[in-house]
DNA sequence: TTGAAAGCGCTAACAA
DNA sequence: TTGTTAGCGCTTTCAA
């Protein structure tokens, strides 16, 4: 249980002042030492086992190397590749990150927030905030630096990284309206995270732009990203008056309940209804029927939106990209197939 | 871009003293200060909208509220379920965690391990260490409590949390034996890991226990716990010259590569090969056949080694269990059958 | 019960 | 090129 090494115990060990040891020790030093002298107090540093303590340096320095990063929870799939694209970005840059999970609850990401502020982090990486700004007004105000992730912040200067979510419904719709489909489903995501209001909204306008009847294009709106959110929409669907030969669901686990409810339905899948995702969780691969999905660049984003605040942090006074669309791409598999006119029309 | 308030900024406005201040925003102090005093300040601070800052605390106290989280991968379901199970300790208590992937590679431990400790992290849970040392000898020489999950450190006196994984290789291999199987092949995990190493030796344990011929239970080990290695050791199995009806795979990765491998060499699963997984992945419940498995308790295991480490920082000097073994249970499903002996005969 | 003062370990402006 | 010194914001011992 050896006390920890510190500066002052190398400048006793070496003769040289402690802002001389702190000197030689960083790396980035402006000022010019003997060459000797480095050496000679780098040695006795490693021989002691010196570890800077960046608590102390924190303190003096305003920098703790350490960033925020708010997430609604790890435990969902899509946010683990995000964290390690954000890593990969940073922690050769020194920096290590406090993750923290909201559920989505506002008060969760206030608290949150303030455990993050608390800790002197540089900077907070911040994943699917909820529509309506919980904390980064608070945090902008503080001076920290603050890049979202999956959401913009309508009208603030605060850079965002999104995948291109428009493109995606707009493709996916058109790869069912091409197939043949005319009576298009959507299962919509919960209308207080962006992702599920900006692709009902792209849905909607799709819709129009292909001429589609409205009543044709029946909407179920779900309260979670979720299976059970699915099933129980799908069910909705079913129930509702409108007929429909396809169902494009707002992601991928909406689109796995909703085949679950299908199935017990006796409609199969493509058969009878074909069915779409969004996101292409890895998990996909081994589901039957294999889902078509759009891809999105998980790992891509946090890299992009780490990359944004990393440059906030060592160059504030540079211009950076405030907003940054990621291209998503459509990945055709075996949940679509084209409508069986004549069910649709018994049905109808 | 307000400047950060500090115990100063209340002073001056409230005319106290900042050792005052100190004393009157610490919720756990011995001090008794004239209840006036208390919330004349406490309405201050609320008004100016103090936090403190544990940085600065931090250095005084040494100690930081922080605690280190090292897993190998959080893209890795096991491993969410589990940082959430800590966090659901930690976080009531004040703990902020930082949360390093060490992707199972000994230097990025190494270095991991200072990033954490350079930040002065009050303890370490250390999910998934390697089966040789190398960092906790280490932080247990530097006084840091280090709680681990998923492994015990034999020979040592750091306290884990394991699942009885013995256990459940012995349930599932009676499972198999009880379904009439006695040709059953295992498909280890990476003997570099504990997980990988424990599974294998309970595996040999209980054939030899359930009196089965060494020959008839022929062994593939793998080199990661992913369905690539197990699409590979499956094919090392059907190559060899042991016939087999079941295969007990190490996790339900490597069970679900060798049933991908087993359907393109065409043989059905359960009807030809059984096949059985472990850890439960949640995903499971989509994929077909249904996976016949171990349920490990991840999110509890998380509890419990975040519960042992807190003991071990709030009362140091008391008793803790240092050995926690948490049950597993099978979870039948779909993907065994009785064998069928005909087959079983004419391929032998 | 409150105030004064020191100091955690480090960095950086200033001096030599 | 190296040393001196002050101080980041907080806690805590000691004194009043």
């Amino acid at each position: 249980m050896n006390k920890r090494v510190t500066l002052k115990d190398i400048a006793r060990a070496t003769g040289f002042h402690v802002s001389t040891v702190s000197r030689a020790l960083d790396l980035n030093s402006r000022i010019t030492l003997t060459e000797d002298v480095v050496r000679q107090i780098r040695e006795a540093a490693d021989a002691m086992g010196y570890r800077r303590n960046r608590v102390a340096s924190g303190l003096r320095t305003n920098r703790t190397m350490t960033i925020g990063v708010v997430i609604p929870d790890i435990t969902n799939d899509l946010f683990p590749p995000i964290v390690r694209g954000i890593e990969s970005v940073l922690e050769p840059e020194g920096y290590a990150s406090i993750i923290v999970n909201t559920d989505n609850l506002p008060e969760r990401e206030i608290r949150l927030v303030d455990v993050l502020t608390e800790r002197g982090v540089d900077g907070i990486l911040h994943a699917a905030p909820l529509r309506t700004d919980t904390s980064i007004s608070g945090l902008l105000r503080q001076g920290i630096p603050v890049v979202t992730l999956n959401r913009r912040i309508e009208g603030s200067t605060v850079p965002y990284v999104v995948n291109d979510e428009r493109a995606g419904i707009e493709m996916m719709l058109r790869h069912l309206h091409e197939a043949g489909h005319r009576r298009i489903a959507h299962i919509a995501g919960p209308q207080a995270l962006s992702t599920g209001a900006v692709r009902l909204e792209a849905f909607r306008d799709t819709c129009a732009a292909l001429g589609l009847d409205e009543k044709a294009c029946p909407i179920a709106v779900s309260e979670r990203f979720d299976d059970d959110e699915g099933r129980r929409c799908a069910a909705e669907l079913l129930d509702g008056k409108a007929a429909f030969t396809a169902i494009l669901a707002a992601n991928d686990r909406l689109a796995l309940g909703a085949i679950d409810t299908l199935k017990k339905a006796g409609r199969a899948v493509p058969t009878d209804v074909s069915v779409t995702g969004f996101n292409d969780l890895p998990s996909l691969q081994l589901i039957e029927p294999k889902l078509t999905t759009i891809r999105i660049q998980h790992f891509e984003a946090g890299r992009a939106a780490a990359r944004i605040l990393l440059s906030m942090l060592l160059h504030p006074e540079e211009e950076i990209a405030t907003e940054t669309v990621l291209p998503v791409e459509i990945v055709a598999r075996e949940s679509v197939a084209p409508p069986d006119n004549r069910k649709v029309k018994k049905q109808a």
